[in-house]
DNA sequence: TTAATAACATGAACATGTTCAATATTTTGC
DNA sequence: GCAAAATATTGAACATGTTCATGTTATTAA
């Protein structure tokens, strides 16, 4: 047992080495600028062994995503959202994902390459990523189900804030103010509309138009683990 | 002067050569699995004429979805848009666009390949792109103008209506479903609930959403060539 | 017409992501 | 402890997008 620990151990340093080496050159040189003999030079081992850790050169930049997905998720449950508003949790959630990538704006371009390529494992909306998307949405789920809203509502909302995040970072990638600011004034913007509407969304004409949303969205199949997360809290 | 055209024309002519047998290619056999070497001996041309009239493999897909939005222009600009509501003409824009997009499908993914990519020239969102993704805008644009909405809401309805568009063409490219009909029921439902919403838009509570949202896309930067657009009527 | 310039075209050479047959190492079953 | 199986590692070979020095053809200026 300890002997197979060992060889898990030591088979993940060397994929940890191999990861770190990339990432290192990636945020040194550019990811294109970076070959993968350099990386399996700098890591000490033979241009095969990187691809028998990482499918791709690709691969490695989503192996990293997931790493961010992982440190995201670790950072929201250590932190007390039950003093938090709906909105405060919100902009936790969305400043703590901006404050993880800082420093790895063009890795992420990686992340949506073959977002218009269904059949590729590391389409970001493909079946390929499935895990890391249904967590970063479990993030969102999470930080909107204090406030125990309408179920519709909480689907309608937890979909629209992923949608969000994800545009906030095409922007955030885009975003050459210093410090990218203008994202977070962005974010902040948009959270604010957000619980706006939000208020608004008890009158009765704009219950409709949920009704009709929803539908749309589940006739398109656009909400599919939701109803999983929602059960989660029972 | 005839020389000059007729040296213009062959050039076309062998671009055209090199693009169509692309294209035929594509189609075939996808993009991955053919060649610039299999082009250019469709084409009938040497490996670097290729280069010498598209920068790279994916700008041949560029210049095909250059044709598209001509094409989409052309078509609108010959309906008698005069006699149909607003709805009915968004759908036509919306329609006829997937139309034309019908049977490549899997070339359109090439165009989003570099969406997270600010600085690479074929960015669907960076300045290299420009022109194409303000023709489309312009389609919208030309669609709404008719109904006289307040300035704002149009720029409001244009701006949503393009970024709604580049999310249908995403989940037409995923859509397995018999000849997209699901990304067709799409449209038709998003369209429904937009109008719906326009009409809800004049109400007060509503109208201070609107100047909150105009604001927030106006700092961040996201309504530029819009004004131009509207100032265009004049 | 002719020389000079620009436009077009060539294909070998290159760079690099990826594959794979071969080898080494470790683990497992006995 | 040992053979068999599973796991890990190697680096040469390959495929293909891209570059570029060179050549050819067309245009321009005189």
């Amino acid at each position: 047992m300890f002997k197979a620990d060992a060889k898990h151990v030591k088979s993940e340093q060397t994929r940890e080495e191999i990861l770190d080496s990339a990432l290192e050159l990636f945020r040194q040189h550019g990811f294109d600028a970076t070959t993968m003999r350099d990386i399996a030079v700098k890591a000490g081992v033979a241009l095969g062994a990187a691809y028998y850790y990482f499918a791709s050169k690709d691969a490695i930049v989503q192996a990293y995503y997931e790493k961010v997905q992982q440190e995201h998720t670790a950072r929201l449950r250590q932190m007390k959202m039950d003093v938090l508003s709906l909105r405060q949790r919100l902009a936790a959630v969305f400043y703590s994902k901006l404050d993880i990538l800082e420093n790895d704006r063009k890795l992420l371009g990686a992340i949506f390459r073959y977002s218009g390529e269904p059949a590729h494992p590391l389409s970001c909306l493909g079946p390929g990523t499935r895990v890391v998307r249904e967590q970063s949405m479990q993030v969102i789920a999470d930080a909107v189900m204090p406030d125990a809203l309408p179920a519709d509502l909480q689907q309608l909302l937890t979909l629209g804030l992923w949608a969000l995040q994800m545009g906030v970072l095409i922007y955030f990638i885009y975003d050459d103010s210093p410090q990218q600011q203008r994202t977070r004034r962005l974010v902040d913007g948009a959270l604010e509309i957000t619980t706006f509407l939000l208020r608004l969304a008890r009158f009765p004409l704009l219950g409709f138009a949920r009704k009709k949303v929803l539908a749309l969205l589940d006739e398109a199949g656009l909400l599919p683990q939701l109803n999983h997360a929602l059960e989660a809290q029972s």
